[in-house]
DNA sequence: TGTGGATCTTGTT
DNA sequence: AACAAGATCCACA
């Protein structure tokens, strides 16, 4: 059983004052192809897949900390990312509303294998009616897969959206499906 | 199958 | 304070 701990970042760590961050990042072989990363102080801050040579949302989340010290470390990204990643508790940095937090932690207690629908999750964090604001704050997420925000579909059964592509949902949630 | 209204959060003005 | 835009849902034709 593995779990996955959301940290917040904090809310003085965007401000341009006082000492800077120090953020490393760099591009991450995954089993689902190429992603970009960032992290701070050995935790993940941003996992993206690329589209083409496009990931969705990398420029607004760097605008956001511009005044940090970004260093590019290459392919020891993926190092790090693999190493990290098959411990069994990891701790990841997470920025949002308290809202979307909870929507966040919500669909990080789904199990491999499983699928919710988007209301499902507005119904746990006791918002029932708010399914489609649901889709807004997982669409929101800054650390794709980690926190697997691909295991929400539609109540119907269809797939609903993904930022990082519809092709690559698909192809991981068939994955875990049989792989488990 | 598809269309329209209901509903909630968020970023922008 | 008001508005428009979403990774939705439900009823109804």
């Amino acid at each position: 059983m593995s779990t996955i701990e959301l940290v917040q970042l904090p809310q003085a760590y965007f401000r341009h004052s006082g000492d800077q961050l120090d953020i490393v990042f760099g591009d991450v072989k995954t089993e689902f192809g190429l992603a970009r990363s960032a992290w701070l102080e050995g935790r993940l801050l941003f996992l993206g897949f690329y589209e083409g040579d496009e990931v969705s949302g990398w420029d607004a989340f760097t605008k956001q900390l511009v005044d940090a010290k970004w260093r590019d470390i290459d392919h020891r990204a993926t190092e790090l990312y693999q190493a990290l990643g098959q411990q069994s508790n990891r701790s990841v940095w997470v920025c949002g509303t308290a809202f979307q937090r909870s929507v966040w932690e919500a669909i990080s207690n789904v199990p491999k294998g499983k699928t919710v629908s988007y209301s499902d999750i507005a119904l746990a964090i006791k918002n029932p009616k708010a399914a489609r604001a649901v889709g807004s704050a997982l669409g929101a997420n800054n650390i794709a897969y980690w926190i697997p925000c691909h295991r929400a579909v539609r109540g119907d059964g269809s797939l609903g959206g993904y930022r990082w592509g519809l092709s690559l949902k698909t192809r991981i949630l068939s994955a875990e499906a049989t792989h488990l």
